[in-house]
DNA sequence: TTACTTCATATGGTTTACCATTTACAGATT
DNA sequence: AATCTGTAAATGGTAAACCATATGAAGTAA
């Protein structure tokens, strides 16, 4: 068993409900509900609140509070273009550093976007989708740059919920499809070309 | 005036402390000295330790405590990974995005090398190079891929003291007046030739 | 001298209580 | 009816105290 404290346990705790969404965008966290909820103090509930808050996750409201990240437009362009700069470098990283079982992986994610762009799925595509491209950042060999983007990622997908269009669907697969091949042949432009949605 | 709380000028001194290297890294922040120190509750400072670790300044000990970061060989590679993505990543929507104004600054800091690198001054032409980078990764215009790069180069500029060979810093300058270059010209490819340096 | 034991101190984890401010509602006043 | 106002509840900020454990020093036995 990992010995955690209580302070960790209530952030392991939040932050499952944020990234659940089981707490709303903008939504205010009340420290005495949320320590009752888990049964730690309120001093632990703040400190969670706080390395939340280190991350990204929540704000600190100008009357004291915590409250889940709500991004403005200006402030969602900002992070847009950050999660593309992360994804460029990591496929430029990914060229050299991306291992047989990385590349096996995404071809396997990309089948499935196929099967489900033939049925239509547009939920499920997204999700493929979603998992696609983090696979494709995590090809660059970096925990870190993984664990940016995963929450940048997160911080979009939250208030922008950029639907697909059905009648994409196979032309995003064959998208796919081509960033793999231009991964094997290790051809930086031509994989740049197609992960630069821009 | 901002009116901020105990903890949260408890964050901001501590923060200044690790950015400054006051408190080396791998050191143990004891949470009763700096309460003493900044005249706060021990329970902001444990608040202010919780953010920093979210950061990812500090971490907390498996017998407890709050301890500087300090990387082992193999996250410091993960992390120098990380940086070289967000570096190129940045530089490719730089091509994009880059103003005049943060050209003619980058500019700025290039004459400065020459300067520098004529008299061989190794620790301002650091200085300088890590700016120009800086300016650049601002070129890409997202205040939170600045600030992720910024985390970063901290973090390994606290464990790997890169430092630059005084016959090289001449070679050094003219290459980065090579991304200007290509920067102006918008050439993707040239950029990112100099901007990889791997 | 060395190694082991013991005890005091340092340090972090946890809890409770109290205070200040904001918020919301009910009642009064026009 | 609309609005103002005062009071009570909600909520966050701050402080102090207590406990458990780890750390290190001192003393003692081999």
């Amino acid at each position: 068993m990992a010995k955690i404290n209580k302070s960790e346990q209530a952030y392991l705790e939040i932050r499952k409900m944020i990234i659940s969404r089981q707490i709303e965008s903008g939504q205010r966290l009340v420290e005495r509900t949320l320590a009752d909820r888990f049964d730690v103090n309120r001093a632990d509930i703040r400190q969670a609140c706080s390395k939340l808050e280190g991350e990204g996750l929540l704000v600190s409201g100008a009357k004291g509070g915590f409250f889940v990240i709500s991004l403005n437009p200006q402030q969602s362009d900002d992070l847009f273009r950050a999660r593309q700069a992360i994804e460029v470098g990591a496929a430029t990283l990914a060229i050299k550093n991306a291992t047989a079982k990385d590349i096996a992986r995404l071809e396997e994610i990309v089948e499935l976007m196929y099967s489900l762009a033939k049925n239509s799925m547009v939920e499920g595509f997204y999700e493929a989708d979603l998992l696609f491209h983090e696979i494709l950042v995590a090809s660059a060999q970096s925990e870190k740059l993984l664990k940016i983007y995963k929450s940048a990622n997160f911080m979009l997908t939250s208030s922008t919920s950029g639907k697909q269009n059905p009648k994409t669907l196979q032309v995003d697969a064959r998208k796919h499809k081509k960033i793999i091949q231009a991964l094997k042949k290790r051809n930086l432009s031509e994989l740049l070309k197609q992960v630069s949605w821009f």
